[in-house]
RNA sequence: CGCGGGGUGGAGCAGUCUGGCAGCUCAGCUGGCUCAUAACCAGCAGGUCGCGGGUUCAAAUCCCGCCCCCGCAA
């Protein structure tokens, strides 16, 4: 069906919802309005800051309508849009069944797994974080559960070892905007059977918290290096550092995976050929960037010009819970 | 009034409590040494100590006001 006798609105909140409303847009994709997240406080400020997808949104000249919460009223107000079809992608909240049911077309969700691989709301992170060479992103027909829909297309992604969030996030976006248009065209014209998703294979994600950052030190040095790659953006990674007696957040911004075991225990910082590293389980980690609560981030050399006493120390997961 | 750390040569820091010559590591420059190094030796240059006011014989340091950066919280 020609997109353009849909009446289409689009749901989302995040950035990776916001790269595909951009390329509705470039595309010229009518969209009748854009429903996204009220503006929420945000920064040290707290100053209420509008998403990613309001931003694009507004630069597209686009109708948008933030909810609080989904009640008569709003589903009144949605229904009165007459809408075809709903898109959904990181809208950030469960929608109502009765929502699902008001389009025509029903509402299609954009997710950035194979499904049924990575049911909920960290795919991206939590395939980095396994490891996982291959990923994609997936169109599906919502239904009541989370991410349990029926599948209309999917795409996958290659992940390198080396990927961090924003770049994957980046590809399976680009991924999403390779089959949007078609999926829909074909779907809203007959031609796609929906497929039900095996529900034996289904795997579930976490929310992810700030704590979830902490490392630890005594684990697998590759398994360090794929919770940096998966919270590159958001939480990062990061550890406590005995500062002369104060103990201090450290975000490990950048790092690296060394090549030879060392003999240092698991948290120990030492220097070899000139190069910072901390040992694990296994491989040492290599710190490139770093940023130090209250200060600014900067790179492993500048920091121990101003805190040489960093050598030597032992890393740890909490706070005051130095040896010595 | 949410809590906390900070602003000192180009980079990162100490010095502030207890006022008294501007200090450390790195980078830079000059020369030297070495098969070689994110190595070593000798020397040089580089600072309105965030901004404004006050106290004082004397302020990076004490007092008052302001600006900016960052960690937490949300």
């Amino acid at each position: 069906m020609p997109l353009e006798e849909l009446n289409i609105i689009f749901m989302g909140t995040s950035d990776f919802a916001a790269k595909t409303l951009a390329y509705l847009c470039e595309q010229a994709v009518p969209i009748k309005t854009v429903i996204t997240q009220p503006d929420r406080p945000a920064g040290r400020k707290q100053v209420r800051t509008p998403s990613p997808v309001k931003i694009c949104a507004q630069s597209n000249r686009l109708l948008i309508k933030q909810f609080e919460k989904f009640g008569k009223e709003e589903l009144a107000a949605i229904n009165a849009l007459n809408p075809d079809i709903i898109i959904v992608s990181a809208y950030g909240l469960i929608l109502p069944p009765k929502i699902l049911s008001l389009p025509k077309f029903g509402c299609i969700n954009i997710h950035a797994s194979l499904l049924p691989l990575y049911r909920g709301p960290s795919p991206i992170q939590t395939a980095l974080r396994s490891g996982d060479k291959i990923s994609g992103v997936t169109i599906m027909l919502m239904d009541k559960g989370i991410d349990t829909g029926t599948i209309l297309r999917q795409k996958k992604v290659e992940i390198h070892p080396d990927d961090t969030f924003p770049n994957v996030q980046e590809k399976i976006a680009r991924a999403a905007n390779d089959i949007i248009i078609t999926t829909i065209k074909k779907y809203t014209a007959g031609k796609i059977n929906p497929v039900q998703q095996d529900p034996s294979t289904a795997t579930y994600t976490q929310l992810i918290k700030k704590s979830d950052g902490l490392i630890d030190w005594d684990s697998k040095a590759e398994l360090i290096y794929n919770k940096y790659r998966a919270f590159a953006e958001w939480p990062q990674v990061y550890t406590y550092f005995d500062d002369k007696g104060r103990t201090k957040k450290l975000i490990i911004d950048e790092i690296a995976i060394g090549e030879i075991r060392s003999k240092s225990s698991p948290g120990q910082v030492a220097q070899k050929d000139g190069i910072i590293q901390i040992g694990t389980k296994t491989l040492p980690i290599i710190p490139k960037q770093v940023t130090l609560e209250g200060s600014k981030k900067m790179d492993i050399r500048s920091f121990i010009n101003g805190k040489p006493h960093f050598i030597k120390t032992i890393l740890t997961t909490k706070r005051g819970l130095f040896p010595n």
